[in-house]
DNA sequence: TCGTTTTAGTAAATCGTTTTAGTAGCTATG
DNA sequence: CATAGCTACTAAAACGATTTACTAAAACGA
């Protein structure tokens, strides 16, 4: 995206300041008009119609002059829309919901629409409360992010990444056959045979699926994936730790790998850690296959081989199929799934087995 | 954080349905009381005291019976509180800004606040209007997170990384000074002299302060930074690649350094990468020093030494001094700049210089 | 000239709460 | 036995917009 560079440094007399806020009643007051009139014409109401042009122009340069801007509140009140939807993801800081945030914001943004955001950290309690407290804050419709849905409030809701099927509720995900095809496939042409498999945390949507359709990718080549390499991810800290912690546990139990698929890119690099202070050099003794393609992903060393997962899309997916159910003018509705497809990207982490 | 896993999958009867909204006029007349009586006993206000306890439980089991729910909107407008602040990004997807969002969340969610995000993607037109908008839209204050000031509205603000001195503006700020000492002091013990340095882009706030500060604690060594050594950050990718650009024009130039001090750990990940690429081993041949230590530093390879800024703390303290300048009870404004310091994390992309 | 339409507006209701300013009826008290 | 005080409530105003249902005057048409 082609940007114009700023201006370094902001003279302080640039900055505009603002006056107080007036109200509707006091600008019709000064203008010896009733506030009607003033409404009609502010939002050019067809009945403003017969309102001449120079009754028109005062109302306006008046509201500019004031700094009149209207309430949001009382207007949402008056007209039972706030333009404001609620977000709840697990938490900001795992570059996943924020990836997914900002393609619902890139949605959002230009419908004048905003967003109230909460983080549920995994807890039951907030898994409950959450939704209620932001019906109550009368959000239109809820987008969750890898979040399971405990309480189905009476509004639209897409959730991103989830699974269940539950009605009124959309749900944005990732073709989880077609990505596991792409990886165990591409494992599978580079001769890889003994696979093993960090598993993603119970509390992700992904998890079933993900373990799921490898395995069944897998079978489908007669692969069977050993159970004994499986490991499963534990703890809800966003680093990449738990991928290190868990393909630790994989090596103590001495079973021979020539590749990790990794729950996501961010265990693939704990796992990459584990693997080399194993003396396991990646990709020469194992080939290490990620997931998600996060920015990092291409810059890490080895640069990841992964399968991509279009985050920003799935928000901007999500947020567009909300708005259209919101949108009284759309009378079908949205199915009640939206598949997004996946990308392998080969990049230096994954190689032909030597043997 | 010590957590108590969740039961993986969900029973849908388990799952709340939500009844349709009702509203404390529809409640008082099902009781055939008024809606004061109601107000206050729910609110349990003062005045409720004389109302006898038969009455009060008889409101409060309807309350929950009906699924009452106050409706926000009325209740702000009448009250003239939103308990919403609006928080002003760059950008969601650059890990800085998540985790200062991570930081505000958390001080917020305690104190029943939410908050609407809006990125400015550094567009000048947004920096201008966004804060008006929320402003329209009854926030109480705005954080500002690494965003220049174009307007300044009539409320209490806090700026995350501000260095402008603006009335009723508090910063939030790194100790600068004190960063760039632990960051060339660590440089200078290990013999490097040659000092190339990784200059942010021009729209980040904190690009000047820490050149600045960078040059000073390098003079004050008497080690001047060769001006050719000075690689300007382009472009507001949030990705390694501006890094990895900048560090490409730096070694075109062909004059010698022993260490590169990053920006921050995302651009000294894409200076890893075409260091390695000229056939320049890390930190073998060239050190370098990052800055943030964001999650994946620590796992990098090599893992990055870095300054950590804490990001996360520096939301917190932002969120907390915006809500103290909220609550009237607070007599005393808060300074109009609150220092957080740096630490230094020694891992493994610094060396010893050879020669 | 009379009736209709158009022009140029306004009064009042409404959204869903909170809050101020009461009001009856009962009880205690000197 | 008057009155002060308490008990158990309520009517109505307010927050700041939008919207419905008007009106009075002017213009138009036959």
């Amino acid at each position: 995206m082609p940007r114009r560079p700023n201006s370094p440094s902001v003279r302080p007399e640039k900055r505009q300041p603002d006056g107080l806020a007036i109200s509707l009643k006091q600008l019709a007051a000064h203008l010896e008009l009733s506030t009607t009139t003033l409404s009609l014409v502010l939002n050019n109401a067809p009945s403003a119609k017969s309102i001449p042009k120079e009754t028109k122009d005062r109302i306006f340069t008046a509201a500019k002059e004031l700094n009149y801007r209207p309430n949001y509140l009382a207007r949402s009140l008056r007209v039972q829309r706030t333009n404001t939807i609620g977000v709840i993801v697990p938490e900001l800081s795992d570059g996943y919901s924020a990836m997914v945030l900002n393609g619902v914001e890139s949605a959002l943004s230009g419908d004048g629409f905003f967003y109230l955001t909460a983080s549920h950290l995994h807890r039951d309690d907030l898994l409950e409360t959450l939704p209620r407290v932001l019906v109550e804050r009368q959000v239109e419709g809820i987008i969750a992010v890898d979040t399971p849905i405990r309480f189905v409030p009476n509004l639209p809701v897409v959730n991103v990444s989830g699974h269940e099927e539950i009605d009124g509720v959309t749900n944005v995900v990732l073709n989880h056959q077609h990505a596991a095809e792409l990886g165990i496939g591409h494992l599978f042409n580079l001769g890889h045979r003994k696979i093993a498999v960090l598993k993603g945390q119970a509390f992700s949507s992904d998890t079933d699926i993900r373990w799921d359709t490898i395995n069944e990718a897998a079978r489908r080549r007669n692969v069977g994936i050993d159970p004994r390499l499986c490991s499963q991810l534990e703890g809800d800290s966003p680093s990449p730790e738990v991928g290190y912690l868990a393909t630790k546990k994989l090596l103590a139990t001495g079973v021979k790998f020539t590749v990790l698929f990794a729950f996501n890119d961010i265990s693939a690099i704990g796992a990459i850690r584990a693997l080399e202070e194993t003396g396991l050099r990646v990709p020469v003794d194992v080939s290490v296959l990620g997931f998600d393609d996060v920015y990092a992903a291409a810059f890490y060393n080895p640069a990841l081989t992964t399968i991509r997962q279009p985050l920003f899309e799935m928000g901007k997916i999500a947020a567009k199929t909300l708005l259209s159910k919101l949108s009284e003018t759309v009378e079908t509705d949205p199915p009640a799934t939206i598949n997004v497809e996946p990308t392998l990207i080969v990049r230096q982490s994954t190689s032909r087995v030597l043997d």
